[in-house]
DNA sequence: CATGTTCTCCACCCATGGATGGAGAACTTG
DNA sequence: CAAGTTCTCCATCCATGGGTGGAGAACATG
């Protein structure tokens, strides 16, 4: 070949998935696995000790989430270029992914096919959402951003606490709560408690992890 | 080598993880890869035509769901042997394949020892379901079933339906939707329709991709 | 077939949650 | 620094949701 490959980090936590994608990449001409991560500690190391041209990155990782990953990266190499690489789990992660610099954002459904042009594509200096995922981000864009306050009462909606216990915790009164919930109603688009938490957890706004036993 | 190979059938919709599967079991001595499948109805085809000894199936799956495939393909041939691989949607789907038939339950996080080891402890004719996931399900024995209205009231909950409007659609009294709703808080261990709403996203009762728009 | 169990249904009472209006603190922006 | 904006906070009023008791129908089981 005549060029020079692209040299690509994959960071997944997941053996089967990482595999995967190496084994896959591995067979492309002009593209070169440089580096593989299982974390988002070993995904910083591994890009300094590396520098790729394109990161492949999940946003699910142990010991730092991927949105922080690029986010760090970004500060100390600006032009490093992200390709975000998840299964959907909700709208909120797609869009603080874009907004750390994320330049494309595929599920992990896609081709082969649509990886490999979506990597091309990305080192050419371009950005790829797909169609469906940009409709999603089309539709939140008219959304209205929660405050801080909003988003705890939020949380302990989602919880399934209630106003008074909400008051206690956030040491304010239930009138108060009452408010924010008023206010975070409108803004999720929906009419009461039981809507905002279903809204939150599809959205990704609180995960559903966060639900088995901690935050009491 | 000496003995014959185990065969093994990979049903996975996901393109970069079912060939990472593959890519992962060519390599093992003793484990040859026989077939592949994208969906429902390709799995059961592909099955017919390998006769696999073990089937690694995704339980989210196109055209149809992966604990259908083990009913329909145990009702053809009872000796088969499934290993349910996936990411955790909630206990309810792992119990549904458990008794569908399912040996083993693993989560795509695994590593490639826990993979390899299980495929091999499955075809020596034994089960296999990791510590976190017999956990799970120990918590779940416990819990009463629902009665099917009580899952239809719970349904409407999640789809952020008030009682009026659920007393409409199943064309109940108020008053009785109440009942239900009562009795089912009982049974879920919860004191709130919206606690119930997120322990039934949580635990798989009511997938969380029926809330999109459907269901009204 | 008689008895017990389970499911579905309903009415009433009181606690909780949602709507509205409004005040002061903190943070822009001209 | 003055005027506007936003956020946080609270009180009061009314609608909705949850708790309790109880009746009839459908089913299983002795």
């Amino acid at each position: 070949m005549t060029e020079e490959s692209i040299r690509v980090l994959v960071v997944e936590d997941h053996h089967v998935v990482r595999q995967g994608l190496v084994a896959l990449l591995k067979v492309v001409d002009g593209i070169e696995v440089v580096g593989e991560a299982a974390d988002g500690v070993e995904a910083i190391t591994q890009f300094r000790k590396q520098q790729p041209n394109i990161t492949l990155i999940d946003l699910r990782l142990p010991r730092m989430g991927g949105v922080d990953v690029i986010q760090r990266i970004r500060m100390e190499t600006p032009q490093a270029r992200f390709i975000v690489l998840t299964t959907y789990d909700g709208d909120e992660d797609i869009f603080r992914a874009l907004q750390a610099g994320a330049r494309a954002y595929l599920l992990k459904g896609m081709t082969s096919e649509e990886l490999i042009a979506t990597i091309r594509t990305v080192h050419a200096g371009k950005t790829y959402i797909p169609p469906a995922i940009a409709q999603r981000l089309a539709e939140r864009m008219g959304t209205e951003e929660l405050t801080p306050r909003e988003f705890d009462v939020l949380e302990q909606i989602v919880h399934g606490k209630s106003n008074k216990e909400i008051a206690t915790v956030l040491e304010i009164t239930e009138a108060t709560v009452k408010t924010h919930i008023n206010s975070l109603l409108g803004k999720l688009g929906v009419t009461d408690r039981t809507q905002a938490a279903t809204a939150a957890i599809q959205r990704g706004i609180v995960p559903l992890e966060s639900l088995r036993k901690p935050t009491p």
